[in-house]
Order: structure tokens, then C-alpha cells, then sequence
DNA sequence: CATGAATGAGTATTCATTCAT
DNA sequence: CATGAATGAATACTCATTCAT
């Protein structure tokens, strides 16, 4: 979306804005694939319409199908555009200088503000799951990104350990996909439960107050 | 899925099998909702196929749209069923008569078997959500059955803080999402977990670790 | 539809109205024509539904088909019926006893009335020339109604040119139809004309300025 | 119609006559148009079917729908269509230059001549009023071309009378109606007429007789 | 004869994808 | 390589009519 936006302002600031849209292969990807995201965040994978995403990335019909091959492949490719964006996201938070303790909740928070900032990525994946990770498994780019994330975490279970911070005898990947699970399921699941217990979930102080929830329930979990 | 197959059963062992599904409302209307559960969880609301109900229901048709109005009133419905399902099994608990910790691990451990033995029902509720929750919100039926089980849950963080073992100031409906979560999202989104972290979720006795898991992490959570 | 107000009073002041309308076939017929009736002139023959009828007439799907056999010949005793009601109302009108010019008059201000009050005939005639009068055709009673009408004029036209009030050379065909056009397209195509020169035509008064108009018109034409 | 046939001789004497129907969006829509107009005609709004449509122009469904949206829409297309050529005809008789009842008469005979010629718009406008105009509603085109046939009534009328060959106080919209009714109903209702006067109304004898007759009575109706 | 469940051909509309220019 | 027209299989839904009880 922030390429998007960058795109627009030079297209202003060049010097022949009509020429420029057409020429840039790159650029008609980017739109491709903003729009695509967009589209099949908002319906899912068999909701979404090849012909909405044309509309609103402005493209050809068949600069589309160039560029991407057909609409799994296309989905595909917004799926590796989205685990890039996260673990991008993840690999900024230099938790390697941090305690063992502070390393952990700022891990599950920043997980947490990632599905608070791009639900789209909730959607995605949920839309994915349904799918059971077909595409994920289709791709060559995202089961690698993984690895770094799984070895942060054991770099930490193993710190706060010696420190006799954490207790012993934790698996990481259920570690992971509890990290994962307290706040993606808040968010991906918002809707039937905000109906179910008649309140409100998206508001700051109640993302804040689920946010600490997640975080305090990870390390009572790991205390020593 | 258990009325459909002691149909099927009564089916093989009296005499008139082939009269004996045609012509019975009931039956008719019972065959097309097994059948739309299974596809509806199988591809999603918008990846399952009307026609595929039909098919596999073995009934004409007008009478689906004669029974339930509408693809999107025949999800409406599957969806009551789950929902009714869910809670009937919540009720069976007899959690009433256990000491606090008892009775929310044995909630916990319930509901992650939920998820276990009925994945359709997780798949359901995911595209549900993908819809922002339009059916559940249709239904006059299903909010109110959630009532119940967060007075449960209530019941038992009053009992377990007067006893002295369980903390106060828990939020109930925080807890209840992370119930949920912890169990529903590892099952939801195993495809994607199993691809990137090339590791097997659904064996036995990887689903006992993580109801181990669920379990300690809400009761290490919760206690004084 | 008089008539079936008089059934449903007949319903009231009798013993067993429940089981009255079970076995009374006549009203089970009747109440199916009249239910036809309006469905037919709402919808036109191919927009009208057998199922609409059935449910406002409260009468079992096969009882229609085993009274009027099948759509065609259902619209096919409606027409009947319209064409009975029209003949039934021109021959109350005592044309002979008036002048030739009086008669003349009453026979276009009738007319022009039968459209008025009824414009359910009008629009099952439209209906049924969009299909080429196969109906009317069809059936054996609807043509032989018409003679009585074109004797009637005919003997007012001789009446009027012995008195000699009227002209000679009078095609009765061209003046009978001319008669029913004036009044029945002004009806007929009120939608389009109310739209087309932003009017309202179906007030009192205005209904009034349409039938001296089309008796003006008829009568200059005649005079001698 | 006529654009239709020009375009049929023109594929039979060019080089490729396949080729050149393909892929030229004008040519597309136009017989769309021209098989929409036929089968909307025959059968009525509610007994037409867009395949019979595609079937007859040889055109992909979606682009039927891509051009005009749906069949109410393209409905309302073939309305326009219609109203534009009527208008069209009656703009041509240079009204202006002939006496008022010249100029009356030849009103009167064209607009029989259209019925005559183009029966299909008189079943078009028929099925339309069975809807009660809604289409013709919609339409942003249709209403404003009816505003010069009234003025050049009001100036026919304001002409004789000032000359002193036609009445005062004659309403143009009752006029207009007239002439309309009294070509136009013997038109589309010649089926049912037929069948009850036992006549033939359509041969030419026949229909130049009817002009004669709604020219002769509009100007007796006239007459000062 | 009444009832309501069942039938299957049909009806407008949509969709991912390809082809001609 | 860009463009927009074309394709055809599918998709949700409807309807007049018949059959079993």
C-alpha cells in the first residue's frame, strides 16, 4: 500500500506522467498486486474478482495474466509479499539486545500490532487455511523466511533459562503459534464474537488492554 | 453428521431403504444440511457449490430452496447447527461440581476437542468471519446461546478467586477468546504451521501436547 | 370479484365453515379464478406464477390442476370469465329503448366505464394479444358473445341514418373498434403517457374529460 | 431493423463476411439490439429469453451483459431505440408547410403507418405498460422526445382554429391519445378482433380503409 | 379427492481466461 | 507488449407440473 502511494507522488513529479504508467513494468505489477491484496483480503480467495482487482489497479486484462499467470498464481504472489512484510516487520525489533523477559513481550506485542495494523494479512491467511496453505506450500519464498523467527525464539527461551527467568521443557513451535494465536484469532474471529458479546473490540484501550492480556499470559506461561 | 449416519444405518437394515428417504420432510431437510455442513466447511461460503449439495444430498433442487430459502439462509442454518452443537457439548461438562482449576481445565481441554474432532465446525466460523460475521448476526438464535458459557466461566473465576487460587481482575470474555484461540487457531491454521515449519499438528499425540499446553498456559495465567 | 365477496359472506352465516370450503368445489374453483384473475392482470400471462395464485387463493396445488388442467387453460377461463362479465354489463344497458344518439352515447360512456372500473380486463386483453389471442381462439364460449354487441350497433347505426341523425356508409367493425380504443388505450397505456407528458390521467375529473371526449368523438363522426 | 439489414448485405458482398462481424464492439451491440428487439417484441418482456437473444445475434452471453447490464436494461436500450425511430418518422412530415387539416391528416396517416409498418414497437409498448411504464421511467432519453410531436399539435390546433377550420377548446393530450388509440389499438389488438368479428384486418385494403377512417374521424371531431 | 413433497428443465447472470488487432 | 472484445462453462435460483400417501 505504502508503494502505492510513493508510486502516485512520482508519477506527479516526473515529466511525462502518460508515458510513465505505461512503460514501467514494475509499476503495473506493484498495482497489480496493491489491488490484488485488497481484493482478496476483503472477500477471500473464491470471493474475489479478477475483474475488481482490473478495475481498481487500472491494468489490462492481460497485462494481468502476464504478469501473474492466473489467479492462484496471483494469490500466491500476494502471499509472498505478506510474509515478507511480517517477517520484515519481526526482524526489526533487535529483541537479540534485549532481556530474555522484555525480548519476549515485545515480541508478542509487535506480533500483535501487526494483525491491529494489517488485518489484511489476518484475512489473507485465514483465506489461505481454508484453502489448506495450497498456495504456501506452491511457493518457494515462504517456508524459508520462517526459520529466522523459530531461532529467535529458542535464542530466547534459551537466555531466560539460563537466566532462570523461563522454565524449562517449552516447544517453541507451540510457543509460536500461541504468540500467534492470542492475538490473530482476537482479531480474525472480532466479528462473530463482537455480535456473540453484544461489545466492542477494535476500540485503542481495548486492542491495548488485549495486547497486555497476550503478553502477560505468554510469560506467566514461561516463568520460572 | 451423527443423525446422518444413524440414518444410514437404519437405512441398511430395514426394508424399504429407497422408500424410506423419499417423501420425509424432515429427513430431506436433514440430508441437505449434512451435506451443505460438509461442503460449506470443505471450500468456504463462497468456494462451496450449491449443486454440490444437491448432489451429495441426493435431493431435488427445488427443495433445498424450499426448505431453506437461499445459499446464504441454508449457511445461516449450517451454522445454527454448529453453534447448537458446540454448546450442547459445553453443557455436558458438569463442570459445576469440580474445584475451580478442575473445572477450567476440563473447559479448556473440552473445547480444544471440539476443534479436534470437529474441524468443519473451525472452518465454518473461519469463513463466517471472512463474511464479518453477516449470518451469525441474521440469526435470532445464535447470540443468545453464548450466555451460558461465560457465566460458566464467570462462575468459576469468582470461585476460584475466593478459594484463593485463581487472581482477580481477569476479563472473562479476554479469557474466553483465549481459550478459544489457543486450540482453534492451532487447528485452523495447521496447514500453514505444518508447510512452514515442516512439522506434523494432527497426530494424537501431538494434539495431546497441545491440550496440555492450552490448559496450562490459561491455568499458570490465571493463578494467584 | 363480486362474486367472491358474496362467497366469503355465504362463508360467514353458515354452520361449518371449515369444513365448507373442503368440500364445495364450485368455491374452491371459484376462489382459484379469482386469485387468477388479479395474478393474470398484475403480471401478464407469462409473469403471472401458478404458485402465487395457489397461495393467495388458499387452494391446494393439484385442486388447480384438476379444475383448469394446466396455466394455459386456467388463463383461458379468466378470459371467459372477463368476457362474460363485459358482454354482461353492455346488454344491461337498454340501448334499444333510446334514441339513436342517446344509445350511441350510453355505449361509449359504458364502455369507457368497463375499463375504468375494471382494469384488470384491460390488461388480460393486452396480455392476451402479446400472445396472438391463442386463448381466445382456444376457447368456444368467448367468440359467440360478440354478435349481440355488433347487432346492437348495427341497429343503432340503421335507427340513426333512418332518422337520419347519422351518416350512411358505416363500417360497424372499424366503429366498434374505434369505440373500445379511445377509451381502453387511454387506460392501457396510462403508465407511458403519464410519463411521457408528465399528466395525471386516472383522476375523477380527468376520467370524466376522457369519456365526453371519446363520446364527442364518436358522435361528430356519425353525425349526418 | 433497417441497420440490420444493411449490415447483412453488406457481409454478403464484402470479402469476409465472418470476419467482419468479430470483434467490432459497434456491430455487437447493434445486433444485440436488433435480435432483442425482435424476440422482446414476440414474446413480451416476461416471455422473452436472453438466450434466445444470443442465440438469434450469435453473440457470447457476457457480452450481452457487458453492453447492456441486464435485461431490464436492455429492455429500456430497445425502448429507446423505438421511441428515437418513431420520433425520427414523425419529424420527417414537414407538418409545417401544409393547411392545418392537411397537415392534421397526415399526422393521423403516419402515425397509422408506423403501427402498420413496425407492428414490434406497438407489442413493445404494450408489454411495457403491462409493467406500468417502469422502463420507459428510467429512461433519461425517452421523455424529452415527446415535447416537439405536442408542440406541433398545439401548433396544428392554433393554426385551424385561427384560420377557422378547427374548434377551440380541443385538449392536446386527449388529441394525441386519440390518434394514437385509434391506429394503434386496432393494431395490437387485431388478434382478438379477428377472432371475434371473424374478419381479416391486416390486408392492405383493410388497413387503408382503418386510416381513412381514424383520419376521418379525427377531423370531424375537429371541425369548427 | 386432498395434501405436500418431489421433479427436472430452464433462466438470468457471473467468471476466469483467451484471442485478434 | 497493450488493448478490449470474445468465450463457454458455471452458478444461484425459478417454475410449471406430477407423484406418493
Amino acid at each position: 500500500m505504502a508503494a502505492s502511494r510513493s508510486k502516485a507522488k512520482a508519477a506527479e513529479t516526473e515529466a511525462a506522467p502518460a508515458a510513465e504508467t505505461k512503460r514501467d513494468a514494475a509499476a503495473t505489477r506493484e498495482r497489480i498486486l496493491v489491488a490484488a491484496t485488497q481484493e482478496f483480503a476483503d472477500k477471500g480467495y473464491d470471493g474475489a474478482r479478477v475483474d475488481e482487482i482490473i478495475r481498481v489497479s487500472q491494468v489490462n486484462k492481460n497485462s494481468l495474466y502476464h504478469y501473474f499467470g492466473s489467479k492462484e498464481q496471483l494469490f500466491t504472489a500476494v502471499l509472498e509479499r505478506v510474509y515478507e512484510n511480517i517477517r520484515a516487520r519481526q526482524s526489526d525489533l533487535s529483541i537479540r539486545s534485549m532481556s530474555p523477559e522484555e525480548g519476549m513481550r515485545t515480541l508478542v506485542e509487535f506480533t500483535a500490532r501487526i494483525w491491529e495494523e494489517v488485518p489484511e494479512y489476518n484475512r489473507l491467511l485465514a483465506s489461505e487455511n481454508l484453502h489448506e496453505a495450497r498456495h504456501v506450500r506452491q511457493s518457494e519464498r515462504i517456508v524459508p523466511m520462517y526459520n529466522p523467527l523459530l531461532a529467535t525464539i529458542c535464542e530466547l527461551l534459551k537466555r531466560g533459562e539460563e537466566a532462570g527467568v523461563f522454565r524449562g521443557g517449552i516447544d517453541p513451535v507451540d510457543l509460536y503459534i500461541s504468540i500467534t494465536a492470542l492475538s490473530a484469532h482476537y482479531i480474525s474471529h472480532r466479528h462473530t464474537f463482537e455480535a456473540i458479546f453484544k461489545t466492542e473490540l477494535m476500540t485503542p484501550a481495548r486492542l491495548e488492554q488485549r495486547r497486555r492480556h497476550a503478553a502477560d499470559m505468554i510469560l506467566r506461561y514461561l516463568k520460572a
